[in-house]
DNA sequence: CTGAAAGCGCTTACAG
DNA sequence: CTGAAAGCGCTTACAG
């Protein structure tokens, strides 16, 4: 590869001393406009492009920040990485993204995105164990969670949605609106917190329309269409009767779908289908679903956003919570227009 | 935030030069077994982390690989960033993603990813103009382009599918199984090879069976459900008859689907559609979506692959074309089961 | 406003 | 097998 221009190589060009070029490259301190100009010349004609490693090591600053998540899985990420992507680069940060699920371990181990790399970590649902949060919050590093609270005791920022009140609205349409009474859920993965608060939504709907909970409606979907299809395949065969599903998110409705229509079982005629995030695929099921629109490309942005405050040592919202909104198609009974 | 253990602390605690903590961290050179596990134990005590940008700056390797996108869009990417994630890590690489399209101007200008801050970069489709391509390749940088072949006179190595004969056989199935003879086709955004080729393989299709190719059953779909939803829209108001759509993408598909929905027509019985790509959602579209496969994780996988070769000096293919497979499913036709 | 110099935390010839 | 030293390309007090 052919070397490239340094520093010292515009500096010589321009005629002045490094520091005058690293002033006028960052702004720092006022520079001679004659001589800046002079500069500008210089790192055109080189096209230079000052080394980031340098600039770090002797900054101390990366100018990066990490991306954790479980895996890359399904369209759901797209959104939120679009968001955190558009914002780390306006302010001029790099995103690095490292998935922790499927690493091979010994980098998962000792590399991986943390302070030797990043200047703070974006860590979505459950992408780092609690120890590693501690250990991050203990040294003071930078760290934003999104969907997903601090473990007890901990004081890390959250940016997340209104899960809760959510679901409470969708099964509060299925109730109030159509009439139905007996509404089955379907969980996502074990301890996953978004599916842990849309549950608690879906148990004070029906607490507050005065309907028990039944234990034998509640299955688990892991926000999988595969293992979803079969909860409810299973929910079918031991003779659970239910006119309505909230499968808890859209990924689980493609599953729960499927399974209803092998069952031969119509949508809403016979089973109404309601489900949570409004995922890109959402509207163009058959029926197109009802669902809870969740904001997550606002999510991204705004934990990027937060992420970024807290580098700069400047104060950041304990918790911030998204507002999410009902959206009405057709798969709760609803006949409108397809949105 | 605490100041962190550096390789000094490290050669400290274990009573050895830092050119040997170096050197066991490394495994560059053999090291006598007993110094090298107390420099492993002071490691582990000190929960010493290599700081990257100093690694980076000493040895002149980066261990990032970049990812440039003109945008991050639909789940189309998705799969291809699991890929291309994956190889990376599992190779001791970073991974920074820049899109193209949607950063700051000034960003984009003079920073984003290149050189300073990458080994190597992989370029999606149109990412990057060909004037930067050409200047990369001049320095002798490592690239690797994914659908896209290299601008006239630059020899980058390529990672694509088989496009046009993917293309082919679906139209071909349409032609041969289906007996269609009116097959219209919408092309994707201009200048896109993907779309290039594919249209490529339908004109050969109709070729081969006699068939005249009718401009006007051509329109552009731009790899857009709402631009392909308009150009359906505007066939039928022209009055074009057609008894089968290649939508050339499957995002495109979705377009169709609810254009010809809402005309009234009906698939496959009054039109049949046929996508390419088998995106996550082409199986839960009703009809199911007969289309082609394209391996687009796997193209991830292959380029990951070819661009850590290329950045360790070793020999590259200069074009890998990966193999895509019809899947039949419904919306052509045939009355198989739901794949 | 500008320059000389120290230093960021590593790797890597060079000696031994 | 091991250490001392130079150097990677910047930023940033410190003087002036």
């Amino acid at each position: 590869m052919l070397p490239r221009a340094t520093i010292s190589d515009v500096a010589e060009r321009a005629g002045v001393s490094i520091s005058t070029v690293s002033r006028v490259l960052n702004n720092t301190v006022p520079v001679d406009a004659e001589i800046a100009e002079k500069v500008r010349e210089a790192v055109l004609a080189l096209n230079y492009i000052p080394h980031s490693a340098a600039r770090t090591l002797a900054s101390r600053r990366t100018n990066t920040l990490g991306l954790l998540l479980l895996d890359i899985g399904g369209d759901f990420y797209t959104p939120m990485l679009r968001g955190i992507e558009a914002v780390a680069n306006q302010a001029g940060y790099d995103l690095l993204i490292h998935a922790t699920g499927s690493a091979a371990p010994e980098y998962t181990n000792r590399r991986a995105l943390g302070e030797h790399n990043t200047d703070g970590l974006l860590v979505f649902t459950d992408a780092l164990e609690n120890d590693e949060l501690a250990r991050l919050e203990k040294v003071n590093f930078p760290v934003v969670l999104l969907h997903r609270s601090p473990p007890k005791g901990l004081e890390i920022p959250v940016v997340t949605v209104e899960n809760c009140s959510g679901a409470r609205q969708v099964v509060d349409h299925l109730i109030e609106v159509h009439g139905y009474r007996k509404i089955a859920f379907l969980q996502g993965p074990a301890d996953n917190e978004d599916s842990e608060q849309r549950e608690k939504g879906y148990r004070l709907s029906l607490k507050k329309h005065g309907m028990p909970v039944d234990p034998g409606l509640i299955a688990r979907g892991g926000f999988d269409p595969e293992v979803a299809h079969a909860a409810v395949l299973e929910l079918i065969s031991k003779g659970q009767k239910f006119e309505a599903l909230f499968t808890g998110d859209d990924d689980n409705a493609v599953g729960v779908i499927q399974a209803l229509h092998e069952s031969g079982l119509r949508i809403p005629e016979d089973v109404a289908v309601v489900g949570f995030d409004d995922s890109l695929f959402a509207r163009i099921l058959t029926p197109p679903l009802t669902t809870v629109r969740s904001p997550i490309e606002q999510v991204g942005r705004e934990a990027a956003r937060q992420l970024i405050r807290l580098v700069r040592g400047e104060v950041v919202e304990a918790r911030r919570v998204l507002p999410t909104e009902l959206v009405i198609r057709q798969s709760c009974g609803c006949h409108c227009e397809a949105k």
